[in-house]
DNA sequence: GTTGTTGCGTCGGGAAGTCGACAGAGCATG
DNA sequence: CATGCTCTGTCGACTTCCCGACGCAACAAC
């Protein structure tokens, strides 16, 4: 799956060619480099992020400083669709957590095709709806399950939004994710190494079984995903398990 | 605040009074007995409930037969209004949890309406909004946070919401919604009592030191009333601490 | 090759919460 | 008053995770 293929992003992917007529022309093509900053807390969101093989955390920032992630935005969705009728305030930071490309959109513009496109606006509609039901089942995963579930979902989720099976993070940065300490990930990172699961070494990690990772994950994992697939169903059709 | 007026539902006093002369031919007002089952995960939304002095929570079920609380809604919001322009099935169950009144009106009219006011539409695009930034709040709450403190949380976002300083929820309920062992409860229950702010006695709270509770919360109970408050500008201005 | 930096592994004490079990207290019913 | 049920308090062993500290290994820069 290391396509040419430029458009992976399945929202932009599920258009109906007049709406994507309408909107190619506003839309660039970017490069994301890891660790950018799309958005801050408070800040307007001024434009809309299409991934494609990049994946955006959405961050909760606290008044300790401390930054946990609450939602994870890949190729299935985008970032910034709140704004898409109205201008908005972001209520999270919004980083780019793996690079890759995706395209963007100025909100203004988008917000223009929406008023003549009952069709665009209802996908967008879907969209954050699912959103809101990835959230809400983090909210009861972070309270019930355990590290070791909740790290098997993350890269499970992460693995579905890139092609290949290679990422590049520090557990520092997932103990971040996770709102967990350094060194519980790096407990459960052995774990998983042990298992056969997956192969870390400074700062990358290999998923070398993924139906392995499926079985140690909590069912949020598959909850979401099959939240997503029905309200915005992938019109390529493919999946990885 | 015993007030005689019905509608002390805050999203339907902030209808400009248009909105609210389309609305009110279909609006019914409802007794809302604690326990009541409005929805479970599946079912369509058929109805939307705009609580006055009741208290609605969204729980997320789990494959285990659990039942968290993920968002709880109040005479600040609605529930289903993620059905308000499209039909949706709901993500989560949603039970009474503080018996009260509410209005309510069926999807399909309330969706009608909308269609004909922009400015209904974007009160409820703020209200979903809103109801997103809650959701991620309580993401990282989960995560980072004690027990004590979300105790103190949940209990004061409850208080705001109803017209007396008694509550009557028994400890096992009260496990459930937060997520931890019933014992925990009572521990916490216990060491809250012991500092005189709340009193408990077999099924009843009695909040006697809102200010202590503030105190002893987490951020997080004040994040999400000030993102509620930005959105969704209390019409009555009043406040309770 | 040396140095500095970054990331990982480990160790140990301690706090928080789990889980099962049981006793007792409050309340309603007959 | 007796019965039964529901709700709360307690206990103890156990697990998970926190939190700070330290050393080492890998990599980059010069």
């Amino acid at each position: 799956m290391t396509s040419p293929l430029p458009l992976k992003n399945r929202l932009l992917a599920s258009l109906s060619p007049d709406d994507f007529a309408m909107l190619s022309s506003q839309l660039t093509f970017v490069e994301m480099e890891k660790g950018r900053l799309l958005c801050d807390p408070g800040d307007p969101i001024e434009t809309i992020y299409f991934p494609h093989d990049c994946v955006i955390s959405l961050m909760t920032l606290m008044e300790s400083g401390a930054a946990i992630e609450s939602a994870t935005i890949g190729r299935e969705g985008a970032f910034g669709l709140m704004a898409a009728v109205a201008p908005r305030q972001s209520m999270s930071r919004a980083i780019v957590q793996v690079p890759g490309r995706a395209s963007r959109i100025a909100a203004t513009a988008l917000a223009e095709t929406v008023k003549r496109s009952t069709r665009l606006a209802h996908l967008i509609d879907h969209h954050n709806d699912a959103l809101f039901g990835h959230a809400i089942q983090s909210v009861a995963c972070n309270a019930l399950h355990s590290v070791e579930a909740r790290f098997c979902r993350w890269l499970l989720s992460c693995h579905d939004r890139i092609d290949s099976d290679t990422i590049s993070l520090t557990q520092e940065f997932l103990a971040d994710m996770l709102g967990v300490q350094r060194t519980t990930v790096t407990a459960v990172a052995g774990s998983l190494q042990t298992k056969g699961l997956i192969r870390y070494r400074r700062g990358i990690v290999d998923i070398l079984d993924r139906a392995g990772l499926e079985a140690g994950a909590c069912e949020c994992y598959d909850s979401v995903r099959r939240t997503y697939e029905r309200l915005l169903p992938d019109p390529f059709g493919q999946s990885k398990s």
